[in-house]
RNA sequence: GGCGGCGUAGCCAAGUGGCCAAGGCAGUGGUCUGCAAAACCAUUAUUCAUCGGUUCGACUCCGAUCGCCGCCUCCA
């Protein structure tokens, strides 16, 4: 079995074919850190975590590379406003991301280069570009030629006629095509500079993926992702510079991943539906926003919203539930005479875990289909589990064991199941605790009545006690250790 | 207007032409319990927006229609 990915380039799913055998070589679009990341960052970083992860399961070496861009106009704009350098301000939310993704668990790339840092990279490319006749000065600025690279729109399945047509581009008296974009922009007054041979300035955009890419990971590599809205202008834009001065096909297979929205609107600023990432974290476990983006295929729009949150809050007790069942066997209360409860199907239906796992994951990392396979898992444990009656045979404790193992180390490619199931799950039902304006005592003190109430049989009080306090959103668990209460999920 | 995508049960969501159309949530029935709750088990689409076509056979391929969304300006 291959792996298939759905290549934007070709439209189609393709099998996973490395340039360099059994290394994959991935650059992906970072944030433009002027602002707190959105859920939408998360789900860009979520979902590239989760396919490095995978790739490296299936024994693939990875170079993942993924930029910041830390120079451009909103950047200046927002510095600006604040009274400060647009440097200070693009580190302080570079390190505001690092904070939210070490909340959510994602692993760091390889590589994470700055555009600042990479000048002289953009400059020589720029120079290659005019010194092949792709680009020309103007003013100050340096343009991109689209004219001269023929193939210009081949990812965003447009051609430059139908662009013109449509122009909502603000006219640029210096540009010779209104769709030449810039390479390099001399700067104002008060603006960061850097020296060029064309003056001072700073570079456009695009340059710098087409730049920092090659050092890193060369003329042609394997795989460049992002979300949707980058497959134009910005990735359109960097096949033209890179091919253009390489004259090599500069990346075998295009990722991209659909939006988050939010009452199946994009989320934007202007429409005030934004969500940061901390906004959700301080309401929500890190896994559980996980589990909800890989309970789409990552090329779907995914809808936010707290149903939705709370079908996956309960999905994901599901999968810790049974770990937790399983977990709490002891083998050393195995009893050696014990038959085994295992039927070789049984054992045949929880080892195709993997080989299922694996099969939807081969499949353009189908998380989706791949939760699925948990879930067969988890009602085929549980299912075992609910066969032993009185003490388990060692065998069959083994089993189970083993399984969740299984479970968890694939889960954990999409960062589920990470902690440990009866930790995960007390701090559950402490968190529904601390978030409600609860009096333990006072339940305590009802709990004990209502347990003498239990010795006399005097049920109509027993029970008034319980729905009195059922009325308060607390649901008492009557249990052969004594009567244990949690608060209920909304 | 140009380009791309989507429409599968109450909701969410898989499905790479052919055994009963995954799975989750909610619902229903059961096990457990004094009765419950929780948990677990079982169960829930003769049908895949609509209409045609190709095929021995289509949710899957092709065409048309209706509805929704995205990109075409910064955007994950």
């Amino acid at each position: 079995m291959t792996i298939q990915i759905h290549n934007t380039l070709s439209g189609k799913k393709e099998p996973l074919q490395t340039l360099e055998p059994g290394h994959v070589k991935l650059y992906v679009c970072g944030i433009t850190s002027y602002d707190f990341c959105h859920i939408g960052h998360a789900r860009s970083a979520l979902a590239f975590d989760m396919i490095v992860r995978y790739l490296r399961y299936r024994g693939y070496k990875v170079t993942f590379v993924r930029n910041f861009t830390d120079i451009d106009d909103k950047i200046i704009a927002r510095a600006q406003e604040q009274g400060t350098s647009s440097e200070e301000l693009a580190n302080r939310f570079i390190n505001e991301f690092y904070i939210d993704m070490d909340r959510l668990g994602v692993d760091r790339p390889d590589i994470e280069p700055k555009a600042t840092e990479h000048i002289k990279e953009m400059t020589d490319l720029i120079g290659e570009l005019i010194g092949k006749g792709m680009a020309y000065q103007a003013g100050n600025d340096v343009y991109y030629i689209v004219d001269s690279f023929p193939e210009y729109g081949k990812l965003s399945k447009r051609n430059l006629e139908d662009m013109k047509a449509g122009a909502r581009i603000t006219v640029n008296e210096q540009k010779k095509h209104p769709m030449d974009f810039v390479l390099w922009k001399g700067s104002k007054p008060g603006e960061p500079t850097w020296d060029s041979p064309w003056g001072p300035g700073r570079p456009g955009w695009h340059i710098e993926c087409s730049a920092m890419s090659r050092k890193y990971l060369g003329e042609t590599f394997d795989i460049h992702g992002g979300g949707q809205d980058l497959i134009f202008p910005h990735h359109e834009n960097e096949i033209a510079q890179s091919e253009g001065a390489n004259g090599k096909p500069f990346v075998k297979s295009w990722i991209h991943h659909g939006f988050v929205t939010i009452r199946d609107e994009k989320m934007s600023k202007s429409l005030g539906n934004f969500l940061t990432i901390r906004d959700i974290l301080d309401h929500y476990h890190p896994e559980i926003l996980r589990f909800f983006i890989f309970s789409t295929h990552y090329r779907n729009p995914l809808d936010f919203s707290e149903s939705a949150m709370k079908d996956a809050t309960a999905g994901l007790e599901r999968l810790y539930e049974c770990v937790a069942a399983v977990d709490s066997l002891d083998p050393a209360s195995a009893d050696k005479t014990a038959k085994s409860i295992l039927t070789p199907k049984d054992i045949k239906k929880v080892m195709e875990l993997e080989t299922r796992f694996q099969q939807a994951m081969d499949n353009d990392f189908n998380t989706a289909q791949a939760q699925g396979v948990f879930f067969d898992t988890v009602k085929n444990i549980n299912r075992l589990h609910g066969k032993i009656t009185g003490a388990p045979a060692a065998e069959d404790i083994r089993f189970l064991k083993n399984a969740t193992a299984l479970l968890k180390k694939l889960a954990a490619i999409m960062g589920l199941l990470t902690e440990d199931a009866q930790s995960f799950l007390a701090a559950r039902r402490e968190k529904r605790i601390a978030d409600s304006d609860i009096d333990a005592s006072a339940i305590d003190a009802l709990i004990a009545e209502r347990y003498q109430c239990r010795l006399d049989k005097n049920w109509a009080r027993s029970d008034q006690i319980r729905d009195e306090l059922l009325a308060r959103n607390i649901e008492l668990c009557d249990g052969p250790e004594g009567t244990t209460w949690s608060v209920k999920s909304k």
